[in-house]
DNA sequence: TTGTATGCGTTATCAA
DNA sequence: TTGATAACGCATACAA
């Protein structure tokens, strides 16, 4: 339908409409529209759309330094995780006219570099950031750049940026005292990369939760990755050292999914033998096999409160710290009482306490 | 570390490195490097590195036309279909310098129209949707318009966009001709919204595959949308009709996920009493219970061929029609030889068949 | 309220 | 090989 027209400008709108180009610009500015005669306006309107005129905004940008694009920065697209989130950043920031740049770096430090660098080269207003480690050159790099920040998902040690995060303390210790409640006493953790935040934080909730709980030094396993392979690694590890685990932590759902392997590899049952709690609550995790107990905060708020939060600073706005978002304990099947079999693969040293019976909910 | 250094330019460049900024900018070109003397172009270098120079890409793409900058428009972007191809898309376009805007019009044509003008108005090179419908007066609007498009995933029936999809009805076939192997006879279809490629291309799958096995008007029931709740009714009232249902074959997973909801609704195993397949196999579809035997393709694979495609097209070349990847089925727990057992919820007029045993695995 | 003039940072054409 | 200059399309300070 539309013939390929060769760019038609404020210019030809002008001279078809009769008005001089920069009541154009002005009668087609939101902002500036108000300081024309509305029936010019109308009148340039009605041309701008018969010619079918479409702002150039490269040009615009040049002019006013914004480019009305924000990018966002991702570790692994293909995590389950981040399609929500995005779904809450794009639509945000959508609706106040901005469009959403969405590059992955696939945990590559010098790919992180060029992306931010290509990015910023592009004018973008700003930047959300899932891809950021606790110790983070590149990102040490632009926290002083053109273009203000936002941390989601992950924070750095830098603190120096405003981050979107889900409260892991808490999160952890939510499942700590669910599991505590159903007896458990003999608990381990599965620990994510500690050179991430999320890694980190869970793995001090769970050291925090248990010394609540009045236990010291829980075992802990670290897996190289949050992969559902590292996951079952680790897990293996733990249960190699030790045998009478009943409940296992995990930092994430990806890393609960490897611990089912583990399990059912040395025909362990879960919740049966070992009980098992994820982190994130990904889609799908309700049909497992047993469907997942897990931590759950809402993807699309994170996405939606981190545009919200660089909206503000890109408007100037000093914005406090970080916000945590209020994670919730979503009970299904992979939790159970710790059964009163015993001689499992070798009860360790200290195995009375797994004679007792499940404690009552509290 | 970098202050917050007021954007420097070219011009200033120039003037430390003591040449013209002309200069400046044909040493920074890797197009026009070459026609300047090499100690020149390592001094500019250097020292458009000492003073952190980042070219300002909206004045470029002013002078030249291009902003190497693709968008990508999908339907829903929490679909689970799209991270990995995404992840492909993005991956093939960051290695040859573009960027990928990512929008989602949340099956929202009014919405699609604005990300549409939104995206050409920002200049991007070319266009990659996921979005299309059968019939789409948006997409219409935009197939003659500045930016080359390329479809994925879905097609529309203008023909006038080169595509990239799955070989539906290889597909779909893949899955009949496996069921029938197994011995099922009465099969029925849950279909997806017929004003979809994807749902209409499967659903002529299902009938031609059917056709050649013999059996013609195999029931089909229509489901609203791609989801799991739809699928859910539809295959309610499949089943409702045609009581003697065997085997059922969805659209897509999702519709597979909603027939699983079905059958357990009214106390129907699966496979035990009905088996049913899928289509993508999306991810985790090995861990559901029972694992869904699907049809898959190389989601990852069919980002990367549209980003392939689409980087042709922007270079000029013409390109051939469509793409259609060759599908492949993925044999899980979801299907099996249909019982012997009969009377099921009033056995249809027609049951004589059901008796017949499983034949063997061809 | 509208017109005039200028510049945003870059590329490209033309001379030198 | 390098320098000078114009132009890309738009927004805005200023003048009218």
């Amino acid at each position: 339908m539309a013939a390929k027209r060769p760019t038609v400008t404020i210019k030809e709108v002008a001279e078809a409409a009769g008005v001089h180009f920069s009541t154009v610009s002005r009668a087609l500015s939101p902002a500036t529209r108000a300081r024309v005669n509305p029936a010019i306006v109308a009148r340039v309107e009605e041309t701008a759309r018969r010619l079918g005129y479409r702002a150039n905004t490269a040009a615009s940008s040049l002019r006013t330094r914004r480019s009305h694009m924000v990018g966002l920065v991702v570790p692994d697209l293909a995590s389950l995780l981040f399609p929500a989130i995005l779904n809450g950043i794009e639509h945000t920031l959508q609706e106040q006219g901005y469009l959403t740049i969405v590059a992955d770096t696939a945990n590559d430090p010098e790919r992180h570099r060029r992306i931010l660098s290509a990015m910023v080269e592009r004018q973008v207003d700003g930047l959300i950031l899932a891809s950021a480690m606790l110790h983070d050159a590149v990102l040490d790099e632009w926290l002083d750049g053109p273009a203000p920040i936002v941390l989601i998902n992950r924070t750095d040690d830098s603190g120096r940026a405003p981050a979107v995060l889900s409260d892991d303390l808490r999160g952890i210790g939510l499942a700590m005292e669910h599991l505590a409640g159903l007896g458990h006493v003999r608990i381990g953790h599965v620990a994510g990369p500690q050179t991430l935040s999320t890694g980190a934080t869970r793995r001090r909730g769970f050291a925090a939760a248990g010394a609540a709980l009045g236990r010291r030094a829980l075992p802990v396993a670290e897996a190289a990755s949050f992969s559902r392979e590292a996951g079952r690694l680790a897990c293996a590890a733990l249960l190699d050292a030790h045998p009478a685990t009943t409940a296992v932590v995990a930092a994430n759902d990806l890393l609960a999914l490897g611990c089912y392997d583990a399990l059912t590899a040395r025909g362990l049952a879960c919740p049966g033998d070992v009980s098992v709690t994820g982190y994130n609550d990904l889609p799908l995790m309700d049909l497992v096999d047993p469907p997942l107990t897990t931590v759950r905060f809402r993807h699309r708020d994170m996405g939606a409160e981190a545009a919200r939060l660089l909206l503000a600073r890109m408007a100037g706005q000093e914005t406090a710290g970080d916000v945590l978002l209020r994670p919730e304990l979503v009970l299904r099947g992979s939790t159970a009482p710790p059964s009163a079999a015993v001689g499992r693969g070798g009860a360790g040293p200290a195995a009375g306490g797994r004679r007792s019976p499940p404690r009552a909910r509290r």
